[in-house]
DNA sequence: TTCATGGTTCGACCATAGTCGAAGCATCGC
DNA sequence: GCGATGCTTCGACTATGGTCGAACCATGAA
């Protein structure tokens, strides 16, 4: 009867929220700084320590040292899919990290998803993808096309470093927002970083924030965006406010992170 | 920038040792009153009381008073998979409730996944219906084809029904014993549910184990199970088992708290 | 009615564990 | 070498929440 595996272990871990902030944010895959995941935790240095001990010593997490830095990752896509599962479950049931705050709907919008867009121009790009035949959609599985993979060349995209990546080119990430998949995986990250590129968007520093700026947002629609509809941008959305305070990118020289 | 759903009240809901064990209870689908559940974790009536208003309140289980009995049961088969995804990631790990139990091996081979068939059968079934060409499988998208369609219509089982249901049709649960996907979603339950009608398995009262008959095991391994004439490898991304209860340790063997 | 049973609420106790200050180490840059 | 930075350990404080005894409520049976 008391067999099987020990859920309660592993699901106490995730259950306290400066470690559930913490694996959030190492959801696909990139290694943080320790002292990343205790901002990113809103706690000090000693007690993301301590969190991250336990989260190394239940097997959820791995670390790395690597000079004076620790790099800590998930230990598995596993965990990242549970993860996902949890965060279906939290968003029907209704629980929301915080209550809804003034940078919620831009969040809605446009939010980076560890390295892809997320939000509804997250889920517009993958459905603008789909309606120009670059790529297919079945369930959750996403598969570019030979008409894709020109069309991105052309908008800059390195489809060769793709393919080589070991990465999957396609995968399908369900948006929490929107409910409805965007685009993840090697491709959806050079969209993105390429949107940086291009100057049609941009990073608000210490957040998920992704800014575009009004012509950038346009190119953007008219790129990817629904493709009849002569009707521009919806009304009552705004521009994202603008908080042009940079932050050092060269934190951590031995693994750049990806932002800018 | 803290927003999103929080996965921190649901794990934590989780993460207390009396929750696990009543929702593990509830993993076998039936609805189970406070007092039966009250001592499957071990508790007096007051505290499973608290713990089952909490689990309510945090929409994880539902109840259904009936005279002087509160039935619980848990509020769909979206927090069974999460359950499942759980128990994979304690499996890994190495945490279990306790030390194995005699009833252990035949849990591994086939129980109850809230509705579906999971374990060693339960993958071989998922195999049998990709090699078959029933279903495509890539990452853990499913999809019926039309064969598939027909072949199980052949089967019994009621494919318009199926369709029309709100329920997706086919979808992927990661078994926590094989550490692979078996089938889920509205055909998985209908073909353990015409399991049970052929009679080739039956329910093992008070626990989630699927007993097969002789002649049944033999009918569904000659139905589903890996062909006599060499499969095609399929080239996907999980490794096709031909005798799927053997797996699990050689593929892991830096976890050795395997004990069967 | 009266009693018995199953379930919930109230109140109090107490342990677990989350938190931070301060100190201790290691590494990097100069 | 030196100081600065990043991370961890130690120790103490505190509070959240899990637990049960007892009372309370509702249903069903005698």
């Amino acid at each position: 009867m008391k067999t099987g595996p020990d859920i309660a272990v592993v699901a106490a871990l995730l259950g306290d929220p400066a470690r559930a902030n913490m694996v959030t944010a190492l959801i696909g895959g990139v290694a943080l700084t320790a002292g990343e995941l205790a901002r990113e935790a809103g706690v000090t240095a000693q007690t993301a320590s301590s969190h991250l001990a336990k989260l190394a010593a239940g097997g959820l997490v791995e670390v790395r040292r690597q000079g004076r830095h620790s790099y800590y990752s998930l230990s598995g896509d596993d965990v990242a899919r549970v993860l996902e599962g949890l965060m279906g479950l939290a968003a029907r049931t209704g629980h929301r990290r915080t209550r809804t705050g003034p940078a919620e709907p831009a969040l809605r919008e446009a939010r980076v998803c560890y390295d892809h867009l997320a939000g509804d121009l997250g889920v517009a790009l993958l459905d603008g993808l789909v309606a120009r035949g670059a790529v297919t959609r079945s369930e959750d599985a996403i598969r570019l096309t030979a008409a894709g993979a020109a069309f991105l060349a052309g908008f800059g995209i390195d489809m060769p470093s793709l393919s080589r990546s070991r990465r999957p080119v396609c995968r399908a990430c369900l948006d929490w927002s929107v409910r409805r998949s965007h685009l993840a995986g090697a491709l959806g990250a050079a969209l993105l970083s390429q949107l940086f590129h291009l100057g049609w968007a941009r990073r608000v520093p210490d957040s998920r924030l992704v800014a575009f700026s009004a012509s950038g947002r346009a190119q953007f629609l008219a790129t990817f965006g629904p493709q009849a509809a002569s009707s521009p941008a919806d009304p009552s959305q705004e521009t994202p406010s603008h908080v042009p305070a940079q932050r050092p990118r060269s934190r951590h020289p031995a693994l750049p992170r990806h932002d800018v």
